[in-house]
RNA sequence: CGGGGCAUAGCUCAGCCUGGCAGAGCGCUGCGUUUGGGACGCAGAGGCCCACAGUUCGAAUCUGUGUGCCCCGACCA
């Protein structure tokens, strides 16, 4: 591609919207463009770039065995009827009606249509097992769209689906596209940790998400500094920090003016925060496919010292959704914020508590009185919970629940990452749902269970420029970048014999296989470099009257400190060992290896 | 969906307080000089000042109502 024809320019400031680095250079160099919140193009070199993504993504989804298909984005509404998720995704889920009053969606996954089209054309276990992939736009009306490609309300999504005939079979499909995502991540140079998920909307029984760790993430993720755990915070698991042992004192009322933090109560009472207790409270809702839904006030109880977690209560409740209490129904159901206590609580009001109010006796709790405290308050015998479960978040410093587990003492701490990709075992939730069975090998009918597969490509785009760049620009991974080479032509108008130099090199390269970004518009070279820079081909060369006298090119990989000569008749072979070089570089194991390094960016 | 900020040329921004011809730098076009890390001179092109309503002789500027975008939070298959 000759540079002064390519569509697009380079913008010596960043626009003001882009707060992220990757944002902030994809929108310098020309990569992309916004059209609305959300929603932005490719231009010529990003949608390279996410062409490159693709076929990493292609060839390891075949590799693994995998076949591509292409699925409607757009669906009829009544089908996510059938599992219930018209519902359950809410507003995001883009709905529309056609001509004659059909209610349709865009769609935002693809399990119900995969399901069904499943359904249609597997008829015996001979049909499995089977996994199935698209690559294809999805449509979220997310509430904020944020970080550029980061969160979007249209993108590109890998989803794959593996249909067998028993548990069995699904370890083998799903572990084939978990070996498979640590290739693609690898391959685009994006280091990822796979970490324990909670399944969310989604459903189904474990997940793993792929996170790329970063402080631009949208994701607290739990890792441990001793072993290999790592799970996202909905999810972690931990141990709790001990509780003050002792023998159940008599309850007694104690005056707290004003005080209605756990801090504030701590220090007032000259107690620790993990010897008192403390409550938050939502309205739960419960949906259900046949009966309306059940709604009704919950009361989440913890030790002072944790946090309580809105996706495990929601989970230790069975999978209700959960949103707070607003002033008004807190004061309806007699609880006094601030001073809120289980003690005497109203009966209708649900009481979840956390592991850790199990063995902790004697809390100093709220005496649902404003102005006062209960001391010496304990579980079961002042009060008792409906639940008791796991709803709070694990901190840094908490202890490894894994670790603990095999003996040894390992610490937790958090860092921020982005979801890259996600892999579900979904298990029957959908095949029993939308009533799919198969013949089985002796005649009656077998229930197929399920797993699915998402990548998100932008995001890939977004952090593999994320992981890779420095003052200068972007330093793509070679599998993904949008050419191998940026040849740069110096002073080529001033010199015919340099100049078709450079176009000798340009054809040669090409017919060589590599794809060539040739620089040969009328600029001063310090405009040409610093582009060089800042669009990031994993090697630039430079063809001057100065390097052609000479019989060199100038090499430099955009990683390097320093250009080389190369003669000229070595530089094909040159470039192809760089290539080799930097494709190396991204092997799992490499990538791997940095992925746990607290947030790269 | 709550809170905050912003909206003027392709990009970054002045001008607004105190109403009176629409501005700068970069980028873009032409010509000339220059040519190894974002050159210089000359001449140009480029605007529904987010929209609508109001106040006024007169509105980018003041008032009101919207809309859009960004950030924080909630949400997130």
């Amino acid at each position: 591609m000759r540079m002064s024809r390519m569509f697009g320019h380079t913008l010596r400031e960043a626009p003001t919207e882009a707060d992220t680095p990757s944002h902030a250079l994809l929108l310098r160099g020309g990569y992309i463009d916004q059209l609305m919140a959300g929603v932005y193009s490719f231009m010529p070199l990003g949608h390279r770039v996410k062409r490159k993504i693709e076929q990493v993504i292609r060839e390891e989804m075949d590799g693994a065995g995998a076949q591509e298909v292409t699925l409607p984005a757009i669906q009829p509404a009544e089908l996510w009827d059938q599992t219930g998720r018209r519902a359950a995704m809410g507003d995001v889920l883009f709905q529309l009606t056609d001509r004659r009053e059909r209610e349709l969606a865009l769609g935002p996954t693809h399990e119900e249509v995969i399901t069904r089209l499943f359904a249609d054309h597997a008829v015996s276990y001979r049909d499995l097992p089977v996994t199935l992939y698209q690559i294809q736009t999805k449509f979220r009306d997310e509430a904020r769209p944020r970080g550029g490609l980061i969160r979007v309300r249209e993108f590109t999504m890998k989803d794959a689906y593996s249909f067998d005939a028993d548990d069995a079979g699904l370890d083998v499909s799903y572990n084939a596209m978990f070996e498979a995502y640590r290739r693609i991540f690898a391959r685009c140079g994006v280091p990822t940790v796979p970490v324990q998920a909670d399944s969310g909307a989604i459903g189904g029984k474990g997940s793993q998400e792929f996170i790329f760790l970063t402080n631009i993430g949208e994701d607290t993720i739990i890792l441990c500094d001793t072993c290999t755990y790592a799970a996202n915070q909905e999810k972690a698991e931990f141990v709790r920090p001990s509780s003050i042992a002792g023998d159940g004192q008599p309850i007694e009322e104690v005056a707290t003016p004003g005080v209605t933090s756990i801090e504030a109560l701590a220090e007032f009472l000259g107690i620790e925060a993990r010897q008192t207790a403390k409550a938050v409270f939502f309205i739960a809702t419960r949906h259900s496919k046949d009966a309306p839904d059940e709604v009704f006030p919950v009361f989440a109880m913890t030790r002072g010292d944790l946090d309580v977690n809105e996706v495990k209560l929601a989970n230790a409740l069975g999978g209700v959704e959960l949103r707070p209490m607003v002033d008004s129904e807190v004061a309806s159901y007699g609880i006094v914020a601030g001073y809120a206590s289980p003690v005497g609580l109203r009966a209708d009001v649900r009481v979840v508590a956390d592991l850790s109010l199990v063995d902790a006796p004697n809390l100093v709790a709220g005496a649902n009185k404003a102005g006062f405290h209960l001391r010496n308050v304990n579980h079961g015998r002042d009060w008792q919970a409906a639940v008791i479960g796991d709803i709070v978040s694990a901190q840094a410093g908490h202890g490894c629940a894994r670790c603990a587990a095999e003996g040894r003492e390992g610490h937790l701490r958090a860092e921020r990452g982005i979801e890259m990709g996600h892999v579900f075992r979904l298990d029957y939730t959908y095949t029993t749902k939308m009533n799919v069975s198969v013949q089985d090998a002796s005649g009656g009918q077998l229930t197929p269970t399920m797993g699915c597969y998402g990548i998100g490509v932008g995001r890939i785009l977004s952090a593999a420029v994320e992981a890779h760049f420095d003052d200068n620009g972007i330093a793509w991974p070679a599998e993904i970048a949008p050419y191998d080479v940026h040849l740069v032509g110096i002073g080529l108008d001033r010199d015919a014999e340099a100049a078709a130099d450079a176009e000798a090199l340009y054809a040669e390269l090409t017919a060589a296989g590599f794809e060539v970004l040739f620089d040969d518009r009328d600029e001063r070279p310090g405009v040409k470099f610093n582009d060089a820079d800042l669009l990031g081909m994993p090697v630039r060369l430079t063809v001057s009257s100065r390097n052609t006298k000479a019989g060199v090119v100038e090499s430099k990989a955009r990683t390097a400190a320093e250009a080389e000569s190369v003669a000229r008749a070595e530089v094909v072979a040159h470039v192809r060992a760089l290539r080799d070089q930097a494709i190396a570089e991204c092997s799992v194991e490499r990538i791997e290896a940095i992925a746990r390094r607290p947030s790269l960016a």
